[in-house]
RNA sequence: GCCGGGAUGGCGGAAUUGGUAGACGCACGGGACUCAAAAUCCCGCGGUGGCAACACCAUGAGGGUUCGAUUCCCUCUCCCGGCACCA
């Protein structure tokens, strides 16, 4: 394989030269970024003359700094941004700021600084740090929530849906961290905690704004189907959100002829099994009850009160107490009492529940608990009906054939449930419906830091919307949070307003909009961050939608629902054509490091950070534990997990630019797995990564100086110029090869085989058995002669490959060398390389020779040989021959895979 | 409980989608260079047996389809992620 003479032989003859070619990264990145940034080299204009690009990442939170996280999803975004350049696209690659929200308000407090300047300075070193890596963003378009300029649009889009009935004002049950003293959305609920604070959830009852994103619960899940792009565990999670489920709406007349209760049912077919109706605690009819029963009462509060939120609901016991009303059966006529039960939600169909024990579990052990009767109207479709209630210990929820049920009985699910649905809609009590789990989005925040709501309060006018030419309602930015409610409510110069109907005194609403409302439509404004008179324009038309969204699985219902949601409503108030804003979406897998610690005596845990440990080997050279470097001694370890303050395991990113530089760090995050999976912190991986780039860089360095001395890259053919020696010719065809697979993997986003292929290209070139001979000065010999020249041919086509391949993970050395080498000026806007025929063709192949489907050796055959010939070949072959001791006649079967192999059956 | 995704050397991960399992890299071992170390370079590296050619075993476990299975089908085990009293 390898031979012993290397070119780095020549190092010795040449090492006087030696110093000046090191990869100095530090000299060599910040030049090549001044350049692009003087070039406005990512600049994105709108032409229609190439297809448009528009590679999109999830905007960041200015919180500080950068973590690893961010740095795996913008080499992503960049990557993707400079294959498609290269690839001749049109490509658009912003970036902007998540600037509202809480962590600013956090810092405020403690630092008595205002939360602006905070995240101006916050977003003043990360762009900074962007910049550093060498991302092609187009920073003309940069955009930050915060500004006016952009907040402006959420208030101006919160009054046209206001107009539109799809933003309601309401009182409703919401969920309260007590912590940021804040409500939440349902979705920031996180096992009964807030997503941030991990506080207990409360629930309050207070007056919000909701977006009706429940008008869109049918096309946002019939829609899902529309994006084939998108990866399947979050087109199921949203689908699982959303939560569609058909069933029938049931009246119970009261007993009292003064109305009746309304449940929600997917198993109509059950009703004659019903023995009781339940309703939530929170539940009108429950109120009513109570308001005459003090024991009643109590149990209400403490359902309210209890640990509704937390995990342990789905276990907790099933509580209940009689309301002492009745209603009436809609067909049977029956009279069923009447129960709050602490398992009915109020937040899901009606609040109420018919129960039907024999065939539903929690209503199963309702029952039994309080001695509530068990009918059975359900028999198994294969056993007798004793076997669905014998033992009596859980409830039949299958679907059956209907008993007890008259005149209904004998009927399998889906007829069952239509004749009762039809017997129902001729009474007036009942029709089928769809029901969804999501709910409406509550976008009001009771913080500071966020988009006001543009909205006033007159005592003789009532709400008031603010007038669009009054539009921004500008947030004060000088307000510093002192953790006891909201700012705006005690700051009289921009709670004081006059009323815009009458002109006198009113009051601004001082209650700001979720953050989740400015990241919904932020890849919108990108398109046209400068206009000052409309939120969008005819630019948003040329780049949406999105070809390819990168970001966090964390996003995948929140952000990418709201979004959807949000788009579908702009389309339908007429300011954009779009049904769904990201076509292609690429979630990224998490940065994670190992966990070390030590319990210390107080039996609290002590974590250490992995760059203070090293690892004990045992005499094998594998590892068998950690020791803490500082002193030596052993510390446990916790496994992998996500970088992390508490865990103590994250790396700065700040500190691997600073010792390796952009590009290796780029090359680490694209070569340790692919994208889509978790990536696993390795010191060690960052070390082979930057390596490979010094190896390349000295390699084009010789290189280098090797043409200066004979007049450049010009006197250099390309291979199909000039004659090749078998090695040559080798070497040439495992490049394109090579360069066949990389196409293929690059186009489904795998790049650490990407990598991969650049690594082994440079392995062909650096290999010296292509040229055979020592390089000697030109002119000493004819032969030497044309084995030089061959071999200068395949490097610089070899390098022209390995540089164009390698320029969207390693951009700063490839956009180097390629200069320097004289390739041209920019390998950032050459074109993407090609495989040539030419080269990948031979005139024999090997093929792999199977007995019974076992390796047994190889043949080599001419590359237009029929299966016939290959089929003899095959036959001829020495390991066929010991397989069946030479008698043709053992051979069964050859199964000739042309170009691939041959499978010779005895 | 329901839904989704996994399981391949000491490690991260490849395998043209049914065709040479372990590419590429890391770690480790041996060697060269060096006064020495670092850096760099060369060789080896799934397991068992064998001096060797080679043989056998091996992609979580078991079975099946096939000339041929990491890949397709069935059963099971374990791991990760999401949802979870949703009527």
């Amino acid at each position: 394989m390898s031979s012993p003479h290397r070119l780095t032989e020549l190092d010795k003859a040449d090492a006087a030269q030696r110093g000046r070619g090191k990869y100095d990264f530090r000299s060599v990145e910040k030049q090549v970024q001044v350049e692009w940034e003087q070039a406005k080299a990512a600049r994105a204009v709108e032409r229609d003359d190439r297809p448009k690009y528009y590679c999109l990442s999830m905007f960041p939170y200015p919180s500080g700094k950068l973590h690893m996280g961010h740095v795996r999803n913008y080499t992503i975004g960049d990557v993707l941004s400079r294959y498609h350049r290269m690839k001749g696209y049109n490509v658009l690659q912003p970036m902007g700021w998540d600037a509202f929200g809480l962590p600013a308000e956090n810092a405020a407090m403690a630092n008595g600084v205002p939360p602006a300047k905070w995240t101006n300075d916050n977003i003043a070193y990360m762009r900074k740090q962007l910049k550093s890596l060498g991302f092609a963003i187009d920073w003309e378009r940069e955009l930050a929530t915060c500004h006016p300029d952009y907040y402006r649009w959420n208030q101006w889009l919160f009054l046209r849906l206001l107009e539109r009935g799809l933003v309601y004002r309401a009182s409703g049950v919401v969920n309260w961290d007590p912590v940021d003293q804040t409500v939440l959305a349902n979705e920031q609920v996180i096992d009964g905690r807030g997503w941030r604070t991990g506080a207990v959830v409360e629930k309050r009852e207070i007056p919000m704004f909701y977006m009706r994103i429940t008008a869109y619960a049918d096309e946002l899940l019939e829609a899902l189907e529309s994006l084939p792009g998108w990866p399947e565990r979050v087109k199921v999670m949203q689908a699982n959100w959303i939560g569609r489920s058909e069933g029938v709406e049931v009246s119970f007349p009261y007993e009292d002829g003064s109305g009746a209760l309304k449940v929600f049912t997917t198993r109509a077919d059950t009703l004659f099994g019903a023995t009781y109706c339940a309703v939530a605690a929170e539940h009108e009819l429950a109120a009513r009850a109570a308001a005459t029963n003090p024991r009643l009462a109590a149990f209400i509060e403490e359902c309210k009160r209890g640990p509704v939120m937390e995990a342990e609901l789905a276990t907790q016991d099933k509580k209940g107490m009689p309301t002492g009303l009745h209603v009436i059966h809609p067909l049977s006529g029956a009279r069923l009492p009447v129960w709050v039960a602490n398992y009915v939600l109020m937040g899901y169909g009606e609040g109420a529940v018919m129960a039907v024990p024999a065939h539903d579990q929690r209503d199963f052990e309702f029952a039994l608990r309080y001695r509530l009767p068990i009918k059975c109207v359900i028999a198994s479709k294969t056993g007798a009906y004793e076997d669905t209630v014998a033992p009596w210990r859980d409830a039949y929820a299958e679907h059956g054939i209907t008993v007890n049920s008259s005149p209904f009985d004998g009927l399998e699910f889906d007829p069952a449930v239509d004749a009762i649905a039809g017997a129902l809609e001729r009474k007036s009590l009942g029709r089928k419906r769809v029901q969804y789990r999501l709910r409406d989005w509550g976008i009001s925040r009771q913080r500071y830091w966020g988009t006001p709501i543009p909205l006033i309060y007159c005592s003789k006018c009532g709400d008031v919307p603010v007038p669009d030419q009054d539009l921004p309602v500008l947030l004060p930015e000088d307000l510093v949070p002192d953790g006891s409610g909201n700012p705006l409510a005690k700051t009289p110069s921009f709670l004081q307003v006059r009323c815009p109907r009458c002109g006198g005194a009113a009051r601004r609403e001082t209650d700001t909009m979720d953050t989740f409302v400015d990241s919904s439509w932020y890849y919108l404004r990108y398109a046209c961050p400068d206009n000052q008179r409309a939120m969008v324009d005819e630019r948003v038309s040329y780049w949406m939608s999105v070809d390819q969204y990168i970001g966090g699985i964390e996003h995948a219902i929140l952000h990418l629902l709201y979004s959807r949601f949000w788009t579908k409503a702009m389309r339908d108030l007429g300011l954009i054509k779009l049904d769904e804003p990201f076509v292609n979406l690429l979630t990224q897998g998490m940065v994670l490091n190992e966990i070390f610690f030590r319990k210390v005596d107080s039996g609290r845990i002590a974590y250490y950070n992995p760059a203070d440990v090293e690892p004990v080997l045992d005499e094998r050279g594998q590892r068998i534990g950690a020791r803490l470097k500082a002193d030596g001694l052993p510390v446990e370890s916790g496994g992998l997990g996500t970088m992390s303050k508490s865990k103590n395991n994250g790396i700065d990113p700040q500190a691997l630019i600073d010792q390796y530089g952009a590009d290796t760090a780029r090359l680490f995050m694209m070569f340790a797995s692919p994208p889509e999976q978790t990536l696993e912190w390795s010191d060690a991986g960052v070390e082979g990564a930057f390596r490979f780039l010094k190896k390349l860089w000295s390699f084009c360095d010789k290189f280098s100086q090797e043409l200066a001395e004979i007049g450049g890259l010009a006197q250099i053919p390309w291979p199909d110029a000039v004659p090749l020696n078998e090695k040559q010719r080798d070497a040439r065809r495992e490049i394109h090869r090579i360069l066949l697979q990389a196409n293929r993997d690059i186009g489904r986003h795998q790049f650490n085989t990407v990598v991969s292929a650049g690594m082994k290209i440079l392995n062909v070139l650096d290999d010296a058995a292509l040229v055979t001979l020592p390089i000697a000065k030109p002119g000493t010999d004819q032969a030497e002669q044309a084995d030089r020249s061959g071999r200068n041919a395949v490097y610089k086509e070899g390098l022209s490959i390995l540089l164009r391949l390698l320029a969207p993970i390693t951009p700063h050395l490839c956009y180097w060398q390629w200069r320097e080498l004289g390739f041209g000026p920019d390998v950032c806007a050459e074109p993407w390389p090609a495989p040539a025929a030419a080269a990948l063709d031979q005139d024999e192949i090997t093929m792999v020779l199977q007995v019974n489907g076992k390796l047994r050796g190889e043949i080599v055959v001419p590359k237009d040989a029929d299966r016939q010939a290959v089929e003899r070949l095959a036959r001829a072959h020495e390991a066929v021959q010991r397989y069946t001791n030479g008698q043709q006649e053992k051979i069964k079967r050859v199964v000739v895979v042309p170009g691939r192999l041959v499978n010779v059956v005895v």
